[in-house]
DNA sequence: TTTAAACAGGACTATTTTAGTCTTGTTTTA
DNA sequence: TAAAACAAGACTAAAATAGTCCTGTTTAAA
C-alpha cells in the first residue's frame, strides 16, 4: 500500500471540501487553498466524480461539491478512487501475481497486513477527519 | 509501504537459506531454486551483505550463507535492507517531505499504519516462517 | 446574444523508480 | 593455472509518477 501524491491530494481535496459542505467549490479555490496543482487537481477531482464521491456543476460559478454526506466518506474510498486498489505486495491483491503463492509461506503475512492497513482507512471518515482539522 | 520485486526475492533468498543454514550455497542455486534472475539477485545477496544479514566466501566453492541465526533475521529487517525505510506515505517517513505536516490531519494516520505493519513485520522471524515453508 | 468563467477529457511530457543486464575484475581451490 | 564463484560499477528498458497543455462544452450574467 503506497500513497501516491495524486492519493494524497484527493485527501486534502475532499477534507477541504468537507469544511465547505454544501457550498460549490472550484478546482482554482480548492487549488490555491490545498496547495495542489490546478491542471492536476482537474485530473484528480475527475476521478473522484467517476467514484461518486463528489459532483459537478459546470458553467460560470459552477464547481465541485461532495456527493455524500462527510462521514460515509473514508480514506480508503478516497485513496482507491484514485489509484485503485492497493497492497503492500502484488500478490496480496491478485495471487496470480506470483507464481509462488499457494506455496509461499509470506503470503498470508502480506494478505493479513493489507486487511489490517484497510481497516484502519475505512474507520478514518471525513465528518472524523474535518473536526480534528487545523487547515 | 511497498515492497518491490527486488525486496520480495531477497525474502525468497533469505527463507532458502534458512532452510540450508551453515551450508554455503552459490547464487546460481538459490537463483535456480528461487526463481530469481541471478545476476539481479547477485546484487541481492550484496545488499544483505551490507546489512549484516548474510556473509560470502569467495573462489571456487565459495558463496552465501545466513550470518545470524534465523530467529534472529525478521521480515522488516530484509526488507529495510533492500529499500530502506518505506511507508504508507512519505509524510510518516520524514514530516519535512510534507509542506502541510504539522498541521495535517491525516498525518497521524499514517504514522500509526506505519507503525503497526512494522510491528507485524517484525514479528515475523525466519525460523518461524521456515517451520511453515513448503518451497 | 455574446462573453467569460468554469468543467471535460484526451494527448503529451519529463522525471523517477523498478527491474534487470553486462562487463571487468578479484579470489580461491582443485 | 584454469575455472568457478563473488564484487562492483556502469548501463538500459520499461513502467509509473507527476504533471502540463490544448481543445472542447456548458452556463450565468452583462
Amino acid at each position: 500500500m503506497y500513497v501516491t501524491r495524486k492519493a494524497d491530494y484527493a485527501i486534502r481535496c475532499v477534507l477541504y471540501m468537507t469544511k465547505n459542505t454544501w457550498r460549490v467549490t472550484s478546482v482554482d479555490e480548492i487549488s490555491n487553498a490545498m496547495y495542489v496543482p490546478k491542471s492536476f487537481l482537474a485530473k484528480i477531482l475527475q476521478r473522484l466524480m467517476k467514484a461518486g464521491i463528489v459532483s459537478s456543476t459546470r458553467g460560470i460559478k459552477g464547481g465541485f461539491q461532495l456527493a455524500k454526506d462527510p462521514k460515509d466518506i473514508n480514506l480508503l474510498e478516497v485513496i482507491e478512487a484514485i489509484q485503485g486498489v492497493s497492497a503492500a505486495n502484488i500478490c496480496a491483491i491478485d495471487s496470480r501475481l506470483c507464481r509462488l503463492s499457494g506455496r509461499c509461506t509470506v503470503h498470508p503475512i502480506w494478505v493479513k497486513i493489507r486487511e489490517k492497513v484497510e481497516k484502519e482507512l475505512k474507520k478514518e471518515n471525513f465528518e472524523k477527519l474535518a473536526k480534528k482539522s487545523r487547515i
